[in-house]
DNA sequence: CCGTACCGATACGCAGGTGTATCGATACGC
DNA sequence: GCGTATCGATACACCTGCGTATCGGTACGG
């Protein structure tokens, strides 16, 4: 899976001569992106990417002409509504499978997140890349989860606990490796909707 | 209040040849914790603060050897449970003070968690300084009001949603900023309070 | 079968940061 | 008033990273 050497040479095989396929450049970024969630964004040098990708520095930077570039294209590269697809018919169905989802996402985008957290202060590019990857996308499926459980009369659209459903999944998903030392695992984030959300909002 | 050059020799005014006072010591600690929010711990630069407080790098290195003591030295100087002494004489009551009073202080210490987050995970004594102020002094104080409500049968002790009150209230703490771009205000984090967290305990 | 476009390797300039060492100057205790 | 401890300034060795430039080789298209 790494990169030993093999035949195809269209392919991500081997002796890495021909021009980047999509492949190829899925492990420069499953790379940087591995190693960001590991060191931290500034730790993160492209000589070590290329180093354990074993491609050049000098690839690297004809491609994406410098780290904050190469970085923002990775997270674009991860771009998806991980839990766009839920429609169980309710809304207590809904969150509960949000939160199984999120709860298995959670440790690589969490750390993703945290890692990335202030150096997206320094480079609008990568700030942008970053909501554009693991923030907008997310909430918006959320947010669709809650107007149709609205709209089907489970819950009063008015109900003012609506609103914070976001920031408490995300919130919850964020900061249970701080103050418990794990990571917010499916059962721990399934646990908390039905024991804190669903009752907040009227639900059984 | 920064440095300008007065009279009295021992206290914190001016010619700055003395042994480095508590006053003294207290603005070195503050330019490096604001320093860290403003460009976080890996931009920080011990030069940067040697100038920036008009001392030599020199008294940093001789007073702390390294970086990572200094920062960790500066933390541990701001340990304080900021709710601490919180008693309202009821479970509602206390929650809303703390929300409010979390919100006072959300921007400084949601920034510095933030900042400091991914540095913690390659030093130790740091790690430590870190949880020691800003964590585990509030973590502490919230589960002892949540005790008290429980002792006085305000709520169920089984309640399963008690044990995601710390959770909720630091999660949304931290990540409204990503969410909605704002810092979690007292005003945001009382009604946060109030329409998610009472209810979830059952209380009006 | 040849040309071109692209990759890999490497060396380089530049900037910045850490931590040490040296030296002169000054406040403070005695 | 004098000695000592400590500060401030500065220079230094060392490292690491970014981004550029150069050069040789190889795959791929015609």
């Amino acid at each position: 899976m790494t990169s030993q050497d093999a035949g195809r040479p269209g392919s991500a095989g081997t002796s890495r001569r021909s021009k980047i396929t999509p492949e190829r450049e899925r492990e420069f970024f499953d790379a940087v992106l591995d190693r960001i969630r590991e060191c931290g964004y500034d730790a993160v040098s492209m000589e070590g990417i290329a180093a354990r990708t074993r491609c050049s520095k000098s690839t690297l930077y004809r491609q994406w002409r410098t780290k904050p570039r190469f970085v923002a294209a990775a997270l674009r590269s991860r771009r998806q509504a991980r839990f766009a697809g839920i429609d169980t018919g309710t809304l207590a169905g809904d969150l509960r499978e949000a939160a199984r989802c999120a709860g298995e996402w959670s440790p690589k985008d969490t750390q993703l997140l945290q890692a990335l957290g202030h150096a997206v202060l320094q480079d609008q590019e990568l700030a942008e890349a970053l909501r554009e990857a693991l923030v907008d996308p997310e909430l918006a499926a959320l947010e669709e989860i809650l107007r149709r459980g609205a709209e089907r009369g489970e819950v009063d659209a008015g109900n003012p606990a609506l609103a914070f459903v976001p920031a408490q999944i995300f919130g919850v998903l964020r900061v249970r490796p701080m103050l418990e030392g794990r990571h917010a695992d499916p059962d721990y984030l399934v646990r908390f909707v039905e024991a804190a959300v669903l009752p907040a909002l009227g639900l059984p």
